[in-house]
DNA sequence: AGCACGCCGACT
DNA sequence: GTCGGCGTGCTC
């Protein structure tokens, strides 16, 4: 068994008992410790393993979930946990859904002898005293054995002698994995509802039951007929309806959508359709599309004949939650074989939509990054739309993956296409396109072959994680703790001598070898559908306004394309790349800014309602206060605002364009679930005329009556200090900008901005892509950046500002002597950011020639003093 | 990870 | 002599 802690290597035995049947694959509890942990079987083992006393073997606790691990999947996993330097089990964790390998919690009660709160007995230690009040201090008595630490410097020790006297019981809560949900069905059986036996009220309600379909959950039967259950349960008994329970599969509420057919493709969809269904598995295309030139019209094209053959597609997209029109769309074209898989579902719908795919039949996942791990056993095809878009790529806990990667993988594992779909492709893509000159500098986003597998295990001697295909070699490192590799690579020899019928273990592969990327298909779709042409975009310098005397947020252009359109009956979007009221406050007469006291960071002005008070709140640790009327600093009064956020924008409108209705669309009012398309919906309805928002905006919305964008400063997004800036910064604008002409009105952009020669500005403006990527190509090969380099990125924290500053650069030291000549280390130093909430960071960034083989970093993790966390990402996005 | 154990300084 | 803090090691 593999079990779920981190720090216990290796494989564990476990005796099967005998009321459970195991299979290699199935997820387990198992007692490990003082606790109860998830776990994997991995094979079964006819004889103890040397130098295991029976006594010591546990017998498994449960079976969670039987056998979800095909042998390709595995190795999926395998390749990403090899890949991205991460523990096994940790990419397991991410694939599974949440909740499946829970842990067992230490909870600690009062017993009913428990002297009364009242009465406590005086000849106790003042400690056991305050554990004793803690716990009278709940109704239930009940608490767990870490929160009562916290609470209580020194509980555990001080809970012996109230445990001693009985007072007190600790007792392990066991593991509550999520468990599918069961409900009363009521089934019509009898075709004829005419029966004489029936009273008037039965026979009505035996009616009303079949009129609509005749299959009901009692629940809802019972509202909708407005009856009792014994009124059921005596249709039951006299054979006119079935009641049984039934699996209710937990879902999101979701609209009643009017089934739709094909549409005719143009004709450079119906080329990159043929192209993409002549795809053969493991090829991949890249779908260049400008926006509004169909693509989800093609993907949906490309998915149809897979499913007819039976098999599955995976599509992934950025957010889920902002794309509630894309789901529609596949919902009305493939009705409920589409199934949606995100992190936004509660615990039980992800939970049931994951075992939903387990079941073999055909269907349409679509999900965000976590999705690629979608247990889909026939996989057709996988989409990825929105390449370019950095939310694929995982930064926060290991594995830090990136979706498109995993993809590729996975394409070739599974033997399917793999389409990337884009209006402004990621460099990685595009360098990646067959033909383009990059020849052998072509980016390999995976490629590692055995050799350097093996050469990295070796330099670690011994430190290396333990991986199981070690095991399947033999146990080569000397340095790996206790007896596992021994007795491990006994079992090897166990089963290598059994013949090959079932498999008696999970398959594993030797070493995860995969090879490079297949070169890219490039299939382009340069016109919109209906051949509506893109909108001109025209760049306003907001220095000239200032000026001309013009202090609005809006230039006169903009404030007369907003009029006229008012005027015309059609809609706007204003982008502002900032949510909130403004990007921060300071003091007039000292230059005091309020900062947050957790990170280094300004605070953002945020004010829910027009007229109530201003808060002000961090974006990056959540912390918020109310607006002081004096400066914290000197007293004085006067405390600013500055800069411009979309509730700053939704006022200047409100104030210059009193007849303009608005509505704000950002992570502030779209952070209930549902309202993202609440948000579109009323738009769409024409509640309102312009729709002010953030980033939200450039993902998957389409809404045909907007003739306005407006770009209230681009300024903000392309000054950022990172690498990637001007990528992501004309990715957003073009995809903001073709928001704007969708429906049969042209539309048109204006983009604001204090530096209209900036290179972006001018690539947006021609909307050109090709430009674009070739000059920034251009600029990055001169650094070695990504695509032509690849860099790893070591995260360094601690709420101890030397303790971090320290390991930085002891790590620093003793990587040096390990690279390699084409692998080079840029810093230690500060993190732009250089504290977030009370934890101070630190970067070590290593630069590597695009061929350079990832060097191992597994080592440094186990090296870090208490208190510090270190984060490997390999292929880092951003660097902040 | 989480928990137990054992060492060591501080305080009654 | 005891209490409580902290580093170390183990989990089939």
């Amino acid at each position: 068994v593999l079990v779920d802690c981190p720090g216990a290597q290796g494989l564990f035995t476990y005796t099967v008992p005998l009321e459970l049947t195991i299979t290699p694959g199935d997820i387990l509890s198992v007692p490990f410790g003082h606790q109860q942990v998830g776990a994997i079987a991995i094979r079964a083992v006819a004889a103890l393993p040397q130098g295991l006393e029976a006594h010591q073997v546990k017998p498994v606790a449960a079976v969670i979930s039987p056998g979800v691990f095909s042998p390709h999947y595995w190795q999926l996993l395998e390749a990403v946990a090899d890949y991205y330097q991460t523990p096994l089990m940790q990419v397991i964790r991410t694939a599974l859904p949440p909740g499946l390998l829970a842990r067992s919690q230490r909870r600690v009660r009062l017993t009913p002898t428990a002297p009364d709160a009242a009465h406590p007995p005086p000849d106790l230690s003042p400690t056991v005293q305050r554990v004793l009040s803690q716990l009278q201090r709940s109704p239930s008595g009940d608490y767990t054995w870490q929160y009562l630490n916290q609470q209580v410097t020194g509980a555990s020790r001080a809970l012996r002698p109230l445990i001693q006297r009985g007072w007190v019981e600790s007792y392990l809560a066991l593991p509550q994995p999520p468990r599918p949900q069961r409900r009363q069905a009521v089934t019509v059986v009898a075709a004829d509802p005419a029966g004489e036996d029936l009273s008037p009220r039965q026979r009505e309600v035996l009616r009303v039951l079949q009129r609509r379909g005749g299959d009901w959950w009692l629940q809802d039967a019972l509202q909708t007929c407005r009856t009792t259950s014994a009124t059921l349960r005596t249709l039951a008994k006299k054979g006119y309806v079935e009641i049984c329970g039934r699996e209710k599969l937990r879902q999101p509420d979701q609209p009643d959508l009017a089934p739709d057919r094909p549409k005719t493709l143009t004709d450079h969809q119906q080329a990159a359709l043929t192209a993409l269904n002549q795809l053969a598995g493991g090829e991949a295309a890249l779908l260049h599309g400008v926006t509004g030139s169909g693509k989800t019209e093609v993907y949906l094209q490309a998915i149809a004949p897979r499913l007819a053959q039976g098999q599955s597609a995976l599509v992934l997209v950025p957010e889920i939650g902002l794309t509630p029109q894309l789901t529609d769309r596949f919902r009305q074209r493939f009705g409920d074989r589409v199934c949606v898989y995100h992190s936004a579902l509660s615990e039980g719908e992800r939970y049931d939509a994951w075992r939903q795919m387990l079941d073999g039949i055909p269907r349409v996942v679509i999900g965000t990054r976590s999705a690629i791990f979608a247990p889909l056993p026939h996989l057709g095809m996988i989409i990825l739309d929105e390449e370019h878009d950095p939310s694929f790529k995982q930064d926060q806990p290991a594995p830090c993956y990136h979706a498109r990667t995993v993809a590729q993988w996975r394409s070739h594992l599974d033997q399917c296409p793999l389409i990337l779909g884009s209006a402004t492709p990621s460099l990685e893509s595009w360098v990646a396109v067959e033909g383009k000159e990059c020849g052998s500098q072509e980016p390999e986003i995976q490629n590692f072959s055995s050799g350097d597998a093996s050469r990295r295990r070796s330099q670690s001697e011994g430190l290396t994680k333990f991986k199981i295909q070690n095991l399947e070699v033999g146990s080569q490192e000397s340095g790996v703790r206790s007896q596992e590799p021994v007795q491990n690579s006994k079992l090897k020899i166990q089963n290598s001598k059994l013949p090959l019928s079932p498999s008696p273990h999970l398959p594993i592969s030797p070493s995860p070898h995969l090879p490079p990327s297949p070169p890219l298909h490039y299939l382009p779709l340069p016109e919109r559908i209906h051949a509506r042409p893109l909108p001109p975009i025209s760049v306003v310098d907001m220095r000239q306004e200032l000026q001309a005397g013009n202090k609005s947020i809006f230039s006169r252009s903009l404030r007369s394309a907003l009029e006229t359109m008012a005027n015309d009956g059609g809609q706007g979007i204003l982008f502002i790349h900032r949510r909130g009221h403004s990007s921060f406050v300071s003091c007039r007469a000292c230059g005091h800014v309020m900062m947050c006291p957790d990170c280094d960071v300004s605070l953002s002005q945020h004010q829910p309602y027009a007229h109530s008070a201003p808060v002000l709140r961090c974006h990056y640790c959540g912390y918020s206060q109310n607006q002081p009327s004096h400066c914290p600093a000197c007293q004085s009064p006067y405390l600013k605002h500055f800069g411009s956020g979309t509730q700053r924008v939704e006022q200047a409108i409100q104030q210059e364009f009193p007849q303009l209705r608005s509505l704000r669309f950002d992570s502030d009012t779209t952070r209930t679930k549902g309202s993202h398309r609440a948000l579109l919906t009323r738009f769409a309805a024409g509640e309102a005329d312009v729709l002010v928002g953030t980033q939200m905006l450039t993902k998957g919305i389409d809404l045909p009556q907007v003739t306005v964008v407006g770009i209230v400063a681009a300024d903000g997004l392309l000054y950022m200090a990172d690498y990637r800036a001007s990528e992501r910064a004309f990715q957003i604008l073009t995809q903001v900008a073709g928001r704007a002409g969708r429906g049969d009105q042209p539309g048109r952009v204006i983009l604001q901005t204090y530096t209209p020669e900036h290179p972006v500005i001018g690539a947006v403006q021609r909307q050109s892509v090709a430009d674009f990527i070739a000059t920034e190509l251009e600029q990055r090969r001169d650094l070695t950046y990504p695509p032509w380099g690849r860099l790893v990125l070591l995260r360094i924290t601690s709420p101890n500002p030397d303790l971090v500053a320290r390991t930085a650069q002891d790590f620093a030291a003793t990587l040096a002597p390990q690279l390699s000549a084409d692998w080079q280390i840029l810093g230690p130093a500060p993190a732009p950011i250089p504290r977030v909430a009370r934890r101070y960071r630190w970067h070590l960034m290593l630069k590597g020639a695009i061929a350079a083989p990832m060097p191992d970093l597994t080592a440094l993790a186990p090296q870090c003093p208490p208190s510090v966390s270190l984060t490997v990402d390999i292929d880092p996005l951003h660097l902040g």
